[in-house]
DNA sequence: CCGAGCTGTGAAACCGATAACATTTCCCAA
DNA sequence: TTGGGAAATGTTATCGGTTTCACAGCTCGG
């Protein structure tokens, strides 16, 4: 590995200081023109561009935002991260990633490490709030002494940073409606976990919104399984087999899409038919939804959305004295077959 | 945003010299006891860490490595940064995430980037072999003399880098040998493209395999036409719409699993009932293999495998003099319902 | 013809750590 | 008591930039 040359480099070989090349590099207009082109010279010839770690110690930022998240490869969380990277990219900023798995609670350590790399803001998606809300705002709080910090995050939490809400409200309302609707009564909610503040909201919501509707929420129709597609299998094996078919719902909503592709597996096995037998509803609209069989019904939260304005507003706090306060992008139904809607299907 | 503490601070506060506090830190046990402890305690009062960009300053090492790669919303890629993210982890390092887009060859602006961050190792992951082979082992040749560079790629390539290369051969036989065994003797191959170098080799050792079983190369059953689900329902309507049904193929061979979920959804949507009437493989084994219908058989080759080795020989090549090599992991076939392998159904 | 004002450039401090080397302190044997 | 050697600690250069400030040289008006 050679040695990369430096500002001294060049400035020797030029003939003149380490500032001038500084100027010139940064086009600094109070250089003239001769020993400008001079020190560009040498410049282009030995390739020369100046040091991130240098430049990053003295400017005392990074010019690199952190992204905690629970795992890449769900499909969610990777739209955020994708979000995250371009618009932070259109910033000349560059992301750190971090994921913290099924670990989900906010770790002193990453607390440390995040403060140590000096970030120049993070952004947490998910994967936080099984954390004792005491301990979370101690290390909100201390994180906020750095750097500023935002959250994608349930919708009636408030805690000290930029909030972007998911919009858990018509994550419930919408599919009940829509189920509604079509004449369901009798609907399910499957996968989640109660374990987990963050997701057990959703379950939450969803049975409040039963009974905003006048609807059963008998608590066989709710299993929390967990986010994933044998979660979804066995979710649904545990809630049908436990009940007479004769009270088995006529539709469910699941967690999310993994969880509703697990489930639809396990409803054709079964021997049941889709959309006929049972109407499915997924969330996060994921891009397998127009290609399962039927295709699935989705709600789409806008993650790239959320991730795009909470990285906004962070090198936006990063400017101004940073603030406090909430952003909400409203979540969509995306109508597909696995409800029957698009057969005019009405059930009763 | 409040300051944060230096290890000037510290020593002031302590009444040592920064040098100690160092000492503290890394845990040097030339420290007497009784200076250990009150310098610890400063440290612990003031939550004081050293600072990143002093520390890569200082050692002229980021403990970053960059993978580039062309979109993380493909599971392709997704995975290999997954994988790649954890190894690195594993050896105290992060990563830097550049995505190319479609722009898939290597600009000089990324070459000067990535070395303008002083990355300690490059992985490339597609996204370039669609780039001159000049202008590409100019690239490799520039960033070889500052880091070590690896790639993951096509078989016969010999760039001078670290080389994991996919098993592209198996990653055609395996495919058509299983067809074959089933009684399929026209086979058909969907997706890709011959604009770029990588992806092409997939359709050529496709029709290689064909001619070295004696099946029928005819060129109506290749067609390239993308990577996506859209790709594969486009191509199976134009492949069917040109030929006289009795000259269909009787199995699909697709470039990767998007393509043959759309592929899969076009042939339902004229009628034609998987896997009886139409057999199909698809490529990359992702986690939505074993939940569409019939359930896909895939290619896995192994995409975690071969990130995991190259960040390995990165982070190795960093110490000793780098080398110029290659990796090779065997690619398997994942044997679900789609060619009826369950149904012990042969054609004919 | 001299000083004010402007422009181009350089010297040096600084960012926050680390490490080589120097120095002080300590302990113990002579 | 002292000298030697080890242990503990301090001094200082260095990593590669940026920035402030001082200063030299030039122009121009009075």
């Amino acid at each position: 590995m050679s040695r990369k040359a430096t500002i001294y480099d060049i400035a020797r070989e030029a003939g003149v200081s380490t500032a001038t090349v500084t100027r010139v590099v940064r086009r600094d207009p109070h250089v003239r023109e001769a020993t400008r082109q001079r020190v560009q010279q040498v410049i282009d010839a030995h390739d020369y561009t100046p040091s991130l770690s240098a430049q990053n110690l003295e400017s005392g930022r990074s010019r690199t935002l952190a992204v905690v998240l629970p795992v890449i490869s769900n499909l969610y969380f990777n739209r955020i991260l994708d979000a995250a990277y371009w618009e932070a990219e259109k910033n000349h900023c560059s992301i750190r990633l971090f994921q913290t798995m099924e670990n989900q609670a906010i770790s002193s350590e990453l607390v440390s490490e995040l403060i140590r790399c000096r970030m120049d803001g993070v952004l947490f998606a998910g994967s936080i709030w099984s954390a004792d809300r005491d301990d979370l705002n101690f290390a909100l709080d201390k994180l906020g002494k750095y750097m500023p910090v935002a959250t994608i995050c349930p919708p009636d939490v408030s805690l000290e940073c930029i909030c972007i809400q998911s919009d858990l409200v018509n994550c419930s309302r919408l599919p009940v409606r829509h189920l509604h609707t079509l004449g369901h009564r009798r609907i399910a909610f499957l996968g989640g976990s109660m374990h987990s503040k963050d997701t057990s909201r959703r379950g939450e919501g969803f049975l409040e919104q039963l009974r905003l509707m006048n609807l059963s929420d008998d608590p066989a129709y709710h299993v929390d399984a967990g986010y994933d597609m044998e979660s979804g299998e066995r979710a649904v094996l545990r809630m049908l087999s436990g009940l007479d078919s004769s009270r088995w719902p006529t539709a469910i909503v699941t967690f999310n899409d993994l969880v509703a592709l697990g489930a639809m597996k396990q409803l054709k096995r079964m021997g049941l038919s889709l959309p006929r037998d049972m109407a499915i509803i997924g969330c996060d609209n994921q891009f397998f939804c127009a290609y399962t069989d039927p295709s699935l019904t989705s709600v789409d939260l806008h993650p790239e959305e959320m991730a795009q304005s909470a990285v906004r507003e962070l090198l936006l706090a990063r400017e101004s004295s940073s603030r406090s306060f909430a952003i909400v992008r409203e979540a969509t139904l995306v109508i597909r077959e696995s409800c029957g809607a698009h057969l005019g299907f009405r059930r009763l």
